[in-house]
DNA sequence: TCGGCTAGATTGACTGGTCAATCAGCCAGT
DNA sequence: ACTGGCTGATTGACCAGTCAATCTAGCCGA
């Protein structure tokens, strides 16, 4: 065989490794949920050995819980950014659906795992990672308890509940693309965001069409 | 020790038996969750031998499908009767709604599991019983869907997306009570119906209030 | 330039522990 | 004395995590 002249395989950076096994994990997660992977698959689908694994990772339970991290933290970040912005609280949450539905769209199987084995998992890692699910949840309830006090919309409903009810409708939109309930087309994608803003936010009441 | 005269322990019947194992069931995976209960633990609980769990039902999963069914089709059968009733939409999602939180308000650790372990558990049970959990979803989409006929509701919403939304919005109202994020007292429970009610139909534009 | 040397990367066979499910009988009630 | 509800020790399968051995890159002194 015709190999090269200098080199024909550097090996990989410690980084690139780590990655790699990243990057695998998230493929067998999404295809087979997280409890049924065995280690040695996420090993297989990266191309390493088995015990590499437990080099860059103290456990399984590691990898998920750095995919999650990885992910969520752009998440809150957003939020932050959105929070401070100067919009009115419906262009807040607009925006925050959006960067959610964007997620899914350039990352489908890495949200597909975060969804189902975190934020819904509420017996595993759904426990676990409590807080940080909840400071997304109330970065929404702020945005809201401004807009009450400011008058843009109304007082009476408690805004802890609507910013849990706002990921809750963003956790079900996400499982039916998930599931092919609803086929994950660029429309879908796109009319879903303004769907979610103009429920919570403007309610089905014929009075505001 | 003193014992009764005639018979002191008539051995229990077989329906006895067996919703003694159902409900030692309920118990420990409230307490535990499913994945981390093993089976001699719910026979433990329920004061009978290992072996006779598997007397009554095939499997553990059995068990849990069990408690599961006999719910669901409770409230399927609600909500049946509740979108054949005259009334408003609005009234309708109130007894859904309601009969949802008077199930929590009367069986918690029952609807604790159910949320947990299926409906929200979109990897095990919540994928086994898909089928089931649609068909309440799409009980509301086609409340919603006919109050939209009649020009109650506003028109430019998917109704299935409100489906799912609306039990998203439970789901997460449940799950905060689950997890004592809320207190799970009588008031709370009267306020909730109607929050949910107002949020998804009523929506937060202050020329509702 | 070359060979020896070390640290860190890589390998995969193996171990230990966990349970779900089985099954060969036991015994209470008739 | 029979029979079917009932028992619980046993078995078989599974898999996360360990670890001793091997490899490779790059460094250093001759």
């Amino acid at each position: 065989m015709s190999e090269g002249p200098t080199r024909t395989k550097p090996r990989p950076s410690a980084e690139e490794r780590r990655r790699a096994i990243l990057d695998a994990a998230i493929v067998v997660f999404a295809r087979q949920g997280y409890h049924p992977t065995r280690v040695s698959d996420i090993a297989d689908e990266a191309g390493v050995a088995y015990g590499l694994v437990y080099h860059y990772f103290s456990s399984k339970e590691a990898v998920m819980n750095e995919l999650f991290t990885e992910r969520w933290s752009l998440l809150l970040d957003a939020g932050e950014q959105v929070k401070a912005a100067d919009r009115t609280a419906r262009e807040k949450l607009g925006e925050i659906a959006g960067f959610i539905i964007d997620s899914y769209r350039h990352n489908p199987e890495l949200m597909k795992v975060i969804i189902i084995e975190v934020t819904r998992a509420a017996n595993s890692f759904g426990r676990t990672h409590l807080p940080e699910i909840r400071r997304a949840y109330d970065q929404v309830a702020a945005i809201v308890a401004e807009a009450q006090r400011s008058g843009e919309l109304r007082s009476d409903i408690d805004p802890d509940f609507v910013g849990r009810s706002f990921y809750g409708a963003i956790e079900q939109l996400l499982s039916a693309w998930v599931f092919e309930l609803v086929p994950a087309t660029d429309e879908e994608f796109d009319a879903a965001g303004a769907m979610v803003v103009e429920l919570i936010c403007g309610g089905l009441d014929p009075r505001d069409a």
